[in-house]
DNA sequence: TTGTAGGCGTTATCAC
DNA sequence: GTGATAACGCCTACAA
């Protein structure tokens, strides 16, 4: 069997080295505390001379558990899933979990394969983003009995468990403010919709707040682009051509906004004096751009906490208090959509 | 042993389906060609309507491999480990390889103890970013010969191999370049370099650049702050307190030189007129904001890329053709450092 | 508090 | 091309 060049230290060889059994080795690792001072302290010493490194696949495989949760996410480039993952992985860590990690490209079929790798490998929990799921993949999970939990969103029908807030609502409140803030001809990028509801639902809440605002309903105002700072440019570059009169631009993440804010600072365009620009996500950048971004501000790293600890108590056996936990968002104003005061005094 | 509830499909359940033996499953699963086309059928016929998973872990023991890459990375958070990850996870999940992550924080001790749990796991091969371990880390990887590789440096003693690129060099070579282009007084922003041996190798670069040219050596010009944009524009204003004087900024991240850039169009610095700006990394944000900034590009997907083939290589039992791959860099001028062609007719 | 026995689900080995 | 058998290294159950 196996490739055995020299044979590991193993669990029985730190045991004849202590005098002991192999059982009470393993329990000193384990639970010390059932273990007599006397005991573990020789076990302690054997294991120190022997550079003794449990075997863990085989305590996974005994003990029927990984310490392990896989967690798909689309994309790690400029991407709030790593602050979601970032938070995930201290909680984890504290509990001496792993994070397997696998990229989707935002493809649910990736993800489905990916998904599949998970249970082979029987971790003890997933974590996915978003809610597009294929059939399969809530069948699976559903089936196997995984726990799960699905993040940045609060689909109405969670596979498992649910750690976000409310994309629509995110999408119709902004819009809501801009409308208030007296922007009539409001366009909304958003990057694809496809496979990805968290972008549709911000695009159903600006369609709500469009109709219900009176604000202008022309689809040309309305683009779906990649998440980078270049397509914001040229999006805006687009949006000109088709609008010149357009008056605000609501991009359903900051990093298209910095974009847009960059193409308007190079030709030249006043913002907010001519065009207003709102964000989404809350990052760093938009606070520090010149004027800052008006944006959504998302607890990304909370949400990623709190999917850990759900994952974490689901399989500790206790079920979750809230299956769907809603993290909130918060609308934050700033010089990018804020009319000036003099504004209206203008020729 | 276990807490079996309802017993999973297994090998043997499915072999029973297909009237063959366990083995002869197994075999179909992972060396196809070798098992006749009926009983392939068969048995392909029996999973389908079992919906049996293998089980990975017991694979993995018996079969003393994991399929599984260990990655430390220092965090997810502004940085570019995001992309070299995303290179080798590419490479990795081609190759059927999954990736264990772990973030150390930027600590040694983190790292090892991270490292430990790898191990513990049996991973087939683990990544390290930079080359500043303990010494038990190296001493563990080396005598558990298990393939590693450092990454984004190139170290003089590699535990095993590298992929990566002379961070000397880079600090050097922009240096020179913005002494050649005719600053005086450049100051220099690193991030910490404690611990953080890329920090520290373009630190002494730039110190040898400014010694031979001749550039302005008050260490008042040189400071350490946070990968962030807030403290690229708080560095910024410390620097013009005590030495209002400079004339160029360098950078050794993106991210802190568009922090300082943005300090600049807040207090209505003329950059670079009146403050040249280079960065380092080649992020997006480099060559969108206004004006772009020169910088020092790397080739972040690729070294992860190459990271992970030189790891799958190895594994293979095929020793690298070089040990340490030096994927370059390319010092990047942009408008952000160029002198004005009407800069000395100034009054 | 400690030890014994058996099994976790797969793959390697060696026959047939 | 296929099957029987023995590991892989640990943990759980039960006994002492």
């Amino acid at each position: 069997m196996s490739n055995r060049k020299t044979r590991r230290i193993g669990i029985r060889d730190v045991a004849r080295l202590a005098g002991v059994a192999p059982t009470t080795v393993s329990r000193a690792l384990t639970l010390p505390s059932i273990v007599s001072e006397e005991t573990r302290l020789k076990i302690a010493e054997a294991i120190a001379s022997t550079g003794y490194i449990p075997n863990r696949v085989a305590a996974n495989l005994s003990s029927n558990q990984t310490k392990t949760i896989g967690a798909v996410i689309p994309t790690l480039r400029n991407s709030i899933a790593a602050d979601f993952t970032e938070g995930m992985a201290e909680v984890l860590r504290r509990a001496g979990f792993q994070l397997l990690l696998g990229s989707s490209e935002f493809s649910p079929e990736e993800e489905e394969a990916i998904v599949v790798e998970f249970i082979a490998r029987r971790v003890d929990g997933i974590y996915l983003t978003g809610s597009m799921h294929t059939a399969r993949t809530r069948e699976l999970l559903r089936s196997n009995r995984i726990p799960t939990v699905e993040i940045a969103t609060l689909p109405d029908d969670p596979i498992d468990m649910a750690s976000g807030f409310s994309n629509f609502e995110a999408g119709y409140r902004m819009t809501r403010m801009l409308a208030e803030e007296g922007y009539r001809r409001v366009a909304l990028l958003t990057t694809f919709t496809r496979d990805n509801e968290r972008q549709s639902e911000r695009l159903a809440g600006y369609r709500v707040a469009v109709a219900e605002f009176g604000l202008d309903p022309d689809p040309r105002l309305f683009a779906e682009v990649e998440m980078s700072l270049k397509s914001g440019g040229e999006a805006l570059a687009h949006l000109l051509d088709v609008r010149p009169d357009i008056d605000a631009i609501f991009c359903t993440g900051d990093i298209v906004a910095a974009g847009v804010l960059f193409e308007c600072q190079r030709r030249g365009i006043d913002v907010p004096r001519q065009i207003a620009i709102a964000g989404f996500e809350g990052l760093d950048i938009s606070e520090n751009v010149v004027p800052p971004l008006t944006t959504v501000r998302i607890p990304r790293k909370q949400i990623g906490m709190k999917a850990a600890e759900m994952l974490l108590d689901r399989i500790a056996g206790k079920p979750p208090s809230q299956p769907k936990m809603d993290l909130g968002f918060e609308i934050v104003r700033r010089a990018s959509t804020i009319r000036m005061a003099g504004a209206a005094e203008d020729p």
